[in-house]
DNA sequence: AAGTTATCTGCAATCGTTTGTAGCAACGAA
DNA sequence: TTCGTTGCTACAAACGATTGCAGATAACTT
């Protein structure tokens, strides 16, 4: 609602439109004191929208994630956030793992925005296709869509991960391992899936498909699909669970069972988190760190923005580590692997 | 980027631009479906920033808060976000409780946003007297600026939350109890500080000035005041702690020097967590609707948006609840008591 | 003092839409 | 036939800034 507009400025000072602009932009210009005096008076603001237009710039990029009340992608939109500097504000949109509000948000933002960074929900997304058509600058964070192979994007170590919490359990001496996956229509989830599937194939022990379950990376998912491992005939005697939000619910569902962790069952989450180590037992997670995660996104972003199309699609992994505290049996506590000790440098390794 | 224009369509059809922005707006028109098949031919996409330019709206609501990584925040965004539909699009800014960042913020959204709503970090602050000159529409959040005097806000009822909470300390025959405040200089920590003065009064128990740590709302800010009480040489046993993140910093602060709880200190927080019942032992807390608040937030700025200074300013507070879990001794579990029971209501009750 | 350069200024076009106004055709009513 | 109405359409003027260009002024040079 920005009522005094440049021209009044002009008029008061008795310059033209060109100059108070000019002197806004950093040029000498002879009546410099007075229109800043003007300016100050009369309270004139540029319009960003009109500067925008011209410039055919916003200075806005899209964050579509799937739900901020995750602290994971809240970390990530944190690190984006902070990587985009005073140059590039941010415009959140929150899908709830919705398909169809992710092509709306989508296709509301082309158009206003300079770029969008986005996790979708699912691997094969038909509906996106026209997007690409668009030249907007994209980045896929933690999740990506598969027909969309010449776009950047910034994952996670997810097989390693998966690979390195079934490894755990299976040092503890655990045979019996069941795995709550996510949807296995997602990168997480798939990959996730695939590293426990190989440790375990890796130690000559026969997958159970009773011992799997495919959920949907929300609590209430994480609850029920503890409670159907936990009224089989013979129960698992560790489970690693494929993110945050299901592992709480799965330990709601031992809390409520009274199922002593990690003596009856131990437990391994992906995705750490602040209060993990006040939980009882503490919980032993793999984990990664989103805050960077965010950021490299936002960094490749800015460079695709300058840039165009000039350097080839990037594909970047960002290392995972486990975290050791007490839901797996006795260990020293708090021992820390990580996947390569390369994990806080912000420019993070390139693979494949 | 979008390369092609309203221009091109028309163009292509042999109309002019009028006829095809017509159609776009749903008017009759002639040749109605050979632009929709131009439209679609091209590749066209409507330009929202002229569009913008022209209407004077932009479609966008500016959230600014101290830290979306703190679920609380982040659940205020989510209830506002869905209180804005499609007709509005979120901004989202953190500020770190920087107040030279706020003001920033708040400078660089003026003239690209549609309104603000705002978790300003201090009660006072004159660098803010330039934005209430600006028309542009504004709500407070949680906590407020005092010399605003006529803005909307949308705060909690943290003086009833205080007493509610020194008030169940005392009811488990608790004396000595301490008060772990945010900044007095914010509204909630003013305020659920003089919750807690006022029901040690109403209990004839003299404040006791060791027994009053005024930190910062952080989780190292939390750890180091419950250090410094555990350090007095009569150290309470109960402590009431004025916000989630410090609670977080106390517990650990508790665990490190392994004191039982709620044997050895009682302990009570404010706002709930996903997490609180899986801690041991679950977290007593004062808790109120996040969701709910920033939903009328949204529903107030819009309203202010659409209305204009009509109707004088709102000051709507939303009520808090005790829910009684484990961490300030026996008691039936999940007890809840809310201040009302209009709770879930989205009209809440309009007070003072 | 005259010529050359450097510095600043205003005009007008532009960014991509929307929208008021006037023109035009078609139509029914008198 | 003529007049008023209706229904579309095109033209052009906005919205509020930026910017190339040419003209004006000032500041040097010789």
């Amino acid at each position: 609602m920005s009522n005094v507009t440049i021209s009044d400025v002009a008029r008061k000072v008795g310059v033209s439109e060109s100059t108070v602009s000019r002197c806004l932009s950093g040029f000498n210009v002879r009546n410099a004191e007075a229109i800043r005096k003007a300016i100050k008076e009369l309270g004139y603001r540029p319009n960003l929208v009109a500067r925008n237009l011209k410039s055919g710039r916003t200075g806005l990029v899209a964050l579509i994630v799937p739900d901020i009340t995750n602290p994971f992608f809240a970390s990530i939109v944190r690190g984006a956030e902070l990587a985009a500097g005073e140059d590039y504000m941010i415009q959140l949109i929150n899908t709830g793992e919705q398909p169809e509000r992710e092509e709306w948000a989508i296709q509301r933002m082309m158009g206003q925005v300079d770029g969008i960074i986005y996790v979708p929900s699912q691997e094969d997304s038909e509906a996106m296709t026209d997007v690409t058509d668009r030249s907007i600058p994209l980045v896929f964070v933690d999740r990506l869509i598969k027909n969309f192979r010449n776009i950047d994007s910034v994952l996670a170590d997810n097989l390693t991960g998966g690979e390195m919490a079934t490894q755990h359990l299976l040092e503890h001496g655990h045979t019996k391992i069941a795995h709550i996956s996510g949807p296995l229509t997602s990168t997480p989830g798939k990959e996730r899936a695939a590293g426990f599937a190989r440790a375990l194939k890796a130690h000559k022990i026969k997958e159970d498909s009773n011992y799997f379950v495919e959920s949907d990376f929300t609590v209430l998912g994480g609850y029920q699909a503890m409670m159907s491992l936990l009224s089989l005939p013979t129960p698992p005697t560790a489970v690693f669970v494929a993110n945050n939000q299901m592992t709480i619910g799965a330990l709601k569902a031992l809390k409520e069972k009274a199922i002593k962790t990690p003596e009856k069952m131990a437990i391994i989450g992906f995705d750490d988190h602040e209060l993990t180590d006040l939980i009882d037992p503490p919980l032993t997670v793999i984990s990664r760190d989103a805050h960077l995660q965010g950021a490299i996104a936002m960094q490749t972003l800015l460079e695709r923005i300058k840039g165009g199309n000039q350097f080839p699609p990037k594909r970047i992994k960002v290392d995972v580590r486990l975290i050791v505290r007490g839901s797996c049996g006795s260990t020293c506590r708090h021992r820390e692997t990580s996947t390569s000790n390369a994990n806080k440098v912000l420019s993070a390794s390139t693979r494949s």
